[in-house]
DNA sequence: CCTACCGATCGGTAGG
DNA sequence: CCTACCGATCGGTAGG
């Protein structure tokens, strides 16, 4: 099959194609709003009209609904990667530990997003809602609990937490303690309440890890 | 002015008035459904739908779907006061705190409503949602998180607790967890969910005990 | 990417 | 407590 001749204006490096454009602009406002409003009353009419885009014309992108929660779900995701996860990449063992509790509380104090943490609101809203949506954030939740889990374990390994510990104990403290400060600084409006998450959880890694406490 | 003379035929101890009992049975079920799918999900025509009642019907007994959402809230918070706080009426101190907290997981077990933790959900969805319903969940959460609080101290004053603990926090640190937990039992389906934070709460406990560990 | 439209459902009202 | 209805908005489609 001939592919037909470029035509000689077009640049050598083609500029990202506009229907992307267009689609990654939507996904940054979807997961913005789904933020503060959940997914489900995220209205294709209102995203679009915060877009000044006509309905059919968002809804185009997606085809359902459903797909549009879908890709936001994927949009926070690469928020979460790239303001969580990828900082951390380079580092081991409790260091990486610390690291990525704290770039979560970064993430989640209002930086990334105006809602807060994309994943406490939406993993709440949708577990009780079958299909694809709920689906796909079981399993980024899964990875990250795994994640947390694997980096404790490693930290064991290499000397630097008690033999008795249970990793996955540890992990899920630490989400939910991460959690807690998200529930209470939205709710109560409470500046304190991520200093006082992150005492717990630091708190708990210093428990946790050999040669006394208060190491860093 | 005068009263009106009672009819012979009315029973000395008036049955329950109608009104009030179809109103009791609304909002169980109302509370139900929202602990599934949501405050806001829960509409007035789907509500009306699985009573078998028309949907002016329902709505006459509260003017509003605000209304409607706020009596709801109420009745959680009923629920909650039956089955947390006053089972643990009689009690002081550590034995208190350890009642308070075992109750809670019962009541998010699955044991009162079929959606886990009613204010759990609802406190995350309503926490950037101005108004009376944001309003009321927020008053009831600072009364538990104050329950809390002062039930640490309590335990602190009378000697129970170590002199150095901050009962704030360990108010925070519990909820946290307890929440943790109904995060992962919905999401995951994870029976193991509950009793990982029991774990962490009751060790947790143990750990600003005086006289040592494991006393119970 | 748009205009113009669909049937269904939303919260709420009139009138009984 | 009901039937009958309102305008607005929902997700989605036709056709360009």
């Amino acid at each position: 099959m001939a592919t037909p001749a470029r035509d000689v204006r077009t640049p050598v490096r083609p500029r990202r194609p506009r229907g992307l454009r267009t689609r990654r602009a939507i996904l940054r406002r979807a997961v913005a709003l789904a933020s503060l409003e959940g997914l489900e009353s995220l209205t294709i009419g209102r995203l679009a009209g915060a877009l000044r885009m006509s309905k059919s014309g968002l809804f185009a992108h997606f085809g359902s609904k459903e797909e549009l929660q879908y890709a936001a779900v994927e949009a926070a995701g690469e928020i979460f990667a790239d303001e969580v996860i990828r900082p951390a990449a380079g580092l081991t063992g409790l260091r990486r530990l610390r690291v990525l509790c704290e770039r979560w509380f970064r993430y989640a104090e209002l930086r990334a997003l105006p809602g807060g943490c994309f994943f406490t609101a939406a993993s709440l809203e949708f577990d009780d809602r079958p299909g694809r949506v709920r689906e796909r954030i079981v399993e980024l939740m899964e990875k990250w609990m795994l994640r947390l889990e694997r980096t404790v374990r490693e930290a064991q390994e290499a000397g630097e937490v008690e033999r008795g510990v249970d990793a996955r104990q540890i992990a899920f403290e630490i989400h939910a303690l991460a959690m807690g400060a998200n529930w209470r600084s939205r709710l109560f409006r409470d500046p304190a309440a991520f200093r006082t998450a992150r005492r717990a959880i630091f708190g708990r890694i210093d428990q946790i890890a050999t040669a006394g406490r208060r190491r860093r």
